[in-house]
DNA sequence: TGTATTTCCTACTGAAATAGTAGGGGGATC
DNA sequence: GATCCCCCTACTATTTCAGTAGGAAATACA
């Protein structure tokens, strides 16, 4: 039932793009999501490269480029992101809606744990399929603005009070 | 979110332990699981002796030996095998009841992943810690009795009929 | 045109987990 | 004493995991 490192730096960092973005800033480097998260650079670097093919994020190359979502937050639900990375929801494949596959026992109509792990594929579905990026991108921005805390990874750009203040824009891409 | 090989023989071998208790048939030997459900006998031997270990078989040794419930198959929990057999229930170990530990992130409190792991966890932990092996099996044998299959185990020693009326002890021990 | 920056692409690697095998020890039963 | 079956330790092949390493190609700017 583990998410494995991939799965969860990929999350972060799809997390991370959906507060900048909603924030007015849709373009970060791997470089910055990586510092904030402490996430190994080049490996970020390669799940990057898989999110991309599966067209959640687009990119721009070369100065100043970066990476942005390619979709709006309310478009990205969680469980089809975790199939992408980890593959199927269900514990045994048996019970998989998105990739079924036979498993060894006997009689399927009758067997007992296929019934008990159906149930976990489902509760773990209603939960990963129901929620999008916006979902928890709204949620934590909430959380934030009743805290008074600063979303971390635009500690160097943005003051608090243009924060704090409904979606204010950030100053040009071009750094002082 | 995948269960291992080792943690579904485990299961399946539990579930069918409970069944040939509940009617009647309480002890199995190993080779006799590992038949029925086409499993390695070493490898299934393994995962006895950590079953064991925990307490939720016992065994006898020597012919006519064999393993059995260490207790009721109401008091035994899906759950709590899991965790026995594979670690927490909890996709990652900072939302682990169990065996909680910090993670990376520096802030706990407004991580956006950590309130969806949340989520799934106690998704899972709705279903795995609240059902029982009583429960799987009683659902399971009724089943069997409503299709007027034969549960496939006791093929060899049990007619029919004995099964289908309500709980009507095997024949002795010793085989034909 | 040249330099710095950043994504893109391929290949490699060390460590751990997974799914078993292999071989024999020793108690129980007949 | 033969057989059956649990018990125990050790070993192994394969796959997955979690990265590293090195450079090519695109972009921005001077």
């Amino acid at each position: 039932m583990k998410l494995s490192k991939r799965g969860e730096y990929a999350l972060r960092s799809l997390i991370d793009l959906g507060i900048a973005a909603e924030l007015g800033w849709p373009m970060l480097q791997i470089t910055e999501l990586a510092t904030k998260e402490k996430l190994p650079i080049k490996f970020l670097e390669q799940i990057f490269t898989q999110l991309k093919a599966a067209g959640y994020v687009k990119s721009r190359r070369g100065k100043f480029g970066g990476y942005s979502l390619a979709r709006p937050t309310s478009r990205i639900k969680f469980g089809a992101v975790i199939r992408l990375i980890e593959g199927p929801l269900a514990p045994i494949r048996c019970v998989s809606q998105t990739s079924y596959a036979r498993c060894s026992c006997p009689d399927e109509a009758h067997c007992g744990l296929r019934m008990l792990m159906f149930d976990v594929r489902n509760a773990i579905s209603t939960v990963l399929d129901r929620f999008t990026l916006a979902d928890i991108v709204g949620i934590t921005l909430r959380k934030y603005r009743r805290d008074k805390v600063t979303p971390p990874f635009l500690h160097r750009s943005i003051s608090l009070s243009s924060i704090l203040s409904t979606k204010s824009k950030p100053p040009s891409r071009r750094r002082a």
